[in-house]
RNA sequence: GGCCCGUUCGUCUAGGGGUUAGGACGUUAGAUUUUCAUUCUAGAAACAGGGGUUCGAUUCCCCUACGGGCUACCA
């Protein structure tokens, strides 16, 4: 086992928008891979054609690019194992079932829905099993011409797993570590279904099996199931080859009970899915963090916090800090609530942290979007260094440095006027002559002059300093007032203020 | 209901038989910023309960409570 090259896989369904939870998924599947020098794997469990989604595949691919963490073998980059689709794979999973029906470890059923669901409603604790098996309509009840008469006649069936009686079923979780079963109370889960699909409890076993998966991760809500997973590959004859089970903790709603859905995001105000979803179907656009303005790295940051941390005070990590730390036995075993708050906190960490050429591009979108365009890139990486500490979503972008391209569309003359005099507008016209006089511009020296100006004229130089910044930037925020002026240049400030002047002196 | 998993500040968590139970987000108060944000300083804030084991349990064991998951021809 520990000589075989680390193989590991995310198997989504591709039924809609990729969710938190499967994106944290896919990121400690990634470093545990990259940790171990193996081989990250994507296989899309598309076997339920009624969930089916047209462009969920294609999202998934866009999710993992996005966060960059892109798989080794998938359905787009083929690989050794191909077709990484299980549609695809459909024809070779029947005969392990068939397998399984010959010796003695699944059995066909020909029980419809409708008597199933009867059955559930008019039993209370109704499980096809151990209980109940002998007295429903199956190979294991029925006489065995009865059941070839029923084949024969192409009767829809599908094939079950015989759970054995009394019998204890037991693992090493890597996270959680011992986890234990009783046979009996587990249900025959159906394996091939009535369409030929096999369930995921067949085809995850056979896929893991065959694509040579040597840690299997996913969602602690798999856990009911892993006995009935496990039986499979002892009865497949491939328990030496099991992979080694990882059951990651759930992320969970932050008020409330139970596990975070798309729905609290609506609710509550902020994503759930990683990236924009759009259902052509129902016209609803589900938000997600990328387009609110979250960069991947505090995206995937924040989600590697969410239930594992390195020991140490550490917090802020990049993905390659987080390949070299990870380690599965310092994920926790208790599910955690998602917070927001703490999110953004990320985010606003990483646009600190992050260098104004790599958010270039991305300002730039956000300020074209609004119609603001940008000609000069230098111009635009001084602006990013000067607010970026300032923003904590993308977006903040516009509202902190739109002002550097173009004259404030409006001021926030109640700050002003109230306390307007002409003595003011004397000062600021004289201002722009002190500004048009001297040879540099620098704001030092700028700012001193200002001062010398206000104490000749005799005013505080504090009741003048928040006109001039409304002059610049239209209202009560941005960095230094001489910073902007200077950035701004001589002949854009002296074009503000007066303009200004004429808002405010009316 | 049954089965399985879990339980340290409001939240994410560190710790682990003897600690002033640590950090972060948020929050409160102050400083800096003649704007706002950043930053800095300080404060409030937690071992679910009951039994054991032990010289000593928040830490180990059991029970209870609470929380969560599963209980489909969905994954």
């Amino acid at each position: 086992m520990s000589d075989k090259k680390v193989r590991v896989r995310f198997a989504p369904s591709p039924t809609g928008g990729l969710h938190l939870g499967g994106v944290r998924t896919v990121l400690f599947n990634y470093l545990f891979a990259k940790k171990n020098g193996g081989d990250f794997v994507l296989r899309i469990e598309d076997t339920d054609q009624s969930r089916y989604v047209e462009g969920a595949e294609q999202y998934i691919l866009d999710c993992l690019e996005w966060c960059g963490l892109t798989p080794d073998e998938s359905p787009v980059a083929g690989g050794p194992f191909a077709p990484y689709r299980q549609s695809e794979r459909k024809s070779l999973y029947r005969e392990y079932a068939e397998k399984l029906v010959r010796e003695g470890h699944a059995y066909y059923a020909f029980d419809t829905t409708e008597e199933l669901e009867q059955n559930r409603k008019e039993i209370p604790n109704f499980q096809y099993g151990q209980a109940y098996r002998n007295s429903l309509r199956n190979s294991l009840s029925l006489k065995e011409h009865e059941v070839d008469l029923l084949l024969d006649a192409h009767t829809p069936h599908v094939i079950r797993i015989k759970m054995p009686a009394d019998e204890r079923v037991s693992f090493n979780d890597m996270i959680r570590g011992h986890v234990s079963f009783e046979t009996n109370q587990v249900d025959d889960k159906v394996l091939l279904k009535a369409d030929g699909m096999p369930t995921y409890h067949l085809a995850v076993v056979v896929d893991d099996y065959l694509m040579k998966i040597t840690h299997a991760f996913r969602g602690e809500e798999w856990l009911p199931s892993a006995p009935v997973h496990l039986l499979l590959w002892e009865y497949l004859g491939w328990k030496a080859e099991m992979p080694q089970w990882a059951h990651l903790p759930l992320i969970l709603k932050p008020d409330g009970h139970g596990k975070l859905s798309k729905r609290d995001g609506a609710r509550l105000g902020f994503p759930v899915y990683a990236m924009n979803w759009f259902d052509a179907k129902t016209g609803e656009l589900t938000p997600g963090f990328r387009e609110l303005g979250f960069l991947p790295e505090a995206f995937l940051n924040l989600l590697a916090t969410l239930g594992w941390n390195d020991g140490t005070d550490q917090e802020i990590f990049s993905l390659d800090e987080l390949v070299e730390k990870f380690s599965l036995d310092r994920v926790s075993k208790a599910g955690a609530k998602f917070d927001f708050e703490k999110a953004k906190w990320f985010n606003a960490e990483w646009i600190k942290k992050s260098e104004a050429g790599s958010l270039k591009s991305e300002v730039k979108r956000i300020l074209g979007d609004k119609g603001v365009i940008v000609t000069n890139d230098d111009y635009l990486l001084q602006v990013i260094d000067k607010v970026k500490d300032r923003c904590v979503l993308l977006p903040d972008f516009y509202h902190q440095s739109a002002y550097f391209f173009e004259q404030p569309k409006e001021y926030d003359v109640n700050s002003v006027k109230a306390k307007w005099t002409d003595a003011k507008t004397e000062f600021f016209n004289a201002f722009i002559n002190t500004i048009k006089t001297t040879e540099t511009f620098e704001p030092v020296e700028l700012e001193a002059a200002f001062k010398a100006l206000a104490e000749e004229k005799a005013i505080k130089a504090g009741e003048l300093m928040l006109p001039f910044r409304i002059m610049l930037v239209g209202g009560k925020f941005g960095p230094h007032v001489f910073d902007i002026a200077v950035l701004l240049g001589k002949d854009e400030t002296i074009r503000r203020i007066e303009k200004a002047l004429v808002v405010f002196g009316s």
